[in-house]
DNA sequence: ATAACACAGATTATCTATAATTTCTCGCAA
DNA sequence: TTGCGAGAAATTATAGATAATCTGTGTTAT
């Protein structure tokens, strides 16, 4: 995938991990300890630490000092409180990327998005989503408000995961396309409002949603 | 002050490096040497690559692999940048705190926007600000976001810190007194977009200001 | 007899010290 | 002036030592 070789082992033993984290494999609350993890990955404990400083800040994992790190457990609130921050800044980021999008762009997403609606499983279906939203907030120019939106919808992920494993079935993803004839018109408001109620209502709980 | 002295070395090196950064003692664009900052702080290069990391997750400082890290520069697009997320999200956070804020809370954000327009320094000015902004936003309830707002408030003072060194003279925060004016009343979202714009104004060049 | 407290063993995080790979720089030649 | 190469410096990773925390067991008091 985008596993590149040579860079350093903290950021491969912190992209395991993530990915681990965000897919439940791993329980939230679970201490992860070093000298377990280096000894798994083949390394020392050293990278593994700056490895859980990249996790920590990204949210994945929380560190109580001098008593090691806990994978981050979510609560509804958290959930929520991540969908709320979503919603906050792809708005944002929406309405700067607006004036940017060209039809190319437009019709990509659209292609992705056709996509995710035929994902057999949630983990293909969250890939789409994920490379929707990232696509049509891209233009924006804004590199650190993108990597913090990365960061909360790793976040939204794992919420994801753990509510939909068992039974699963893609949703036609109505908003997108309304997002898409939206921006067509260059109507960059409507867009943003609905993507705002779009993210918002992504933070619900799997039950209350349809 | 806030120097807990049992915490971990790296974490303190972190604050440490933070404020010089934030102050202007440092240069953009400085390379950070770890050998030099583990002698100064009598400490090992182990504990200063972690500060490295928490510094990174702050945005004060970028990650060359292989190249150590050197003290991140902000052009203007990159404060507007900070200035819009900060406006963004103090605006939900805000109104998530609203309906929280006691007459007592207002009263002391009151006495600190106060103290901040006494303020003989830019400083000590904006400590003032900080915790004004800090005050009314926390009772929120959401740690996420109140930390994301914290280093973004950081990136801010660094702006700040930057332009009005020479000369300054306290700004009477009519703004202020305009929001805390609005929350009294019940008017939350009168007091959001008041905070939006005042935010967003703080982005802009000295200049541009007044 | 049960529960609370305390001590000891073991586990784990944190830090120091040392080795290896990579990048940068300076000098020299074409 | 440009390109190559060797030496130097700095980052990255490893191994070992230190200090703090957690767990289990035994003792004491109620």
């Amino acid at each position: 995938m985008t596993t590149a070789k040579d860079d350093p082992v903290s950021v491969r033993i912190s992209r395991a991990l993530a990915e681990r984290i965000i897919a439940g494999a791993i329980e939230p609350g679970t201490r992860l300890r070093q000298d377990h993890i280096a000894e798994e990955f083949g390394a020392s404990h050293v990278p593994v630490r700056e490895a859980f400083r990249l996790l920590e800040a990204q949210g994945l994992v929380v560190s109580e000092p001098r008593r090691g790190v806990r994978v981050a457990g979510f609560s509804l609130e958290e959930v929520r409180e991540v969908a709320e921050m979503r919603a906050a800044l792809e708005v944002l980021a929406l309405r700067q990327a607006g004036p940017h999008l060209t039809k190319a762009i437009l019709a990509e997403a659209e292609a992705i998005s056709k996509a995710g609606d035929k994902a057999s499983d949630v983990q293909a279906w969250e890939e789409a989503n994920r490379a929707f939203h990232r696509l049509i907030i891209s233009p924006c120019g804004m590199p650190r408000l993108l990597k913090t939106i990365d960061d909360l919808h790793s976040a939204s992920a794992r919420f994801l995961f753990s509510g939909w494993r068992a039974e699963w079935e893609a949703p036609t993803d109505r908003d997108h396309m309304a997002i898409l004839a939206a921006l067509r018109g260059g109507e960059i408001e409507t867009a943003a409002s609905v993507l705002a109620r779009h993210v918002r209502w992504s933070g619900q709980e799997p039950g209350n949603r349809r």
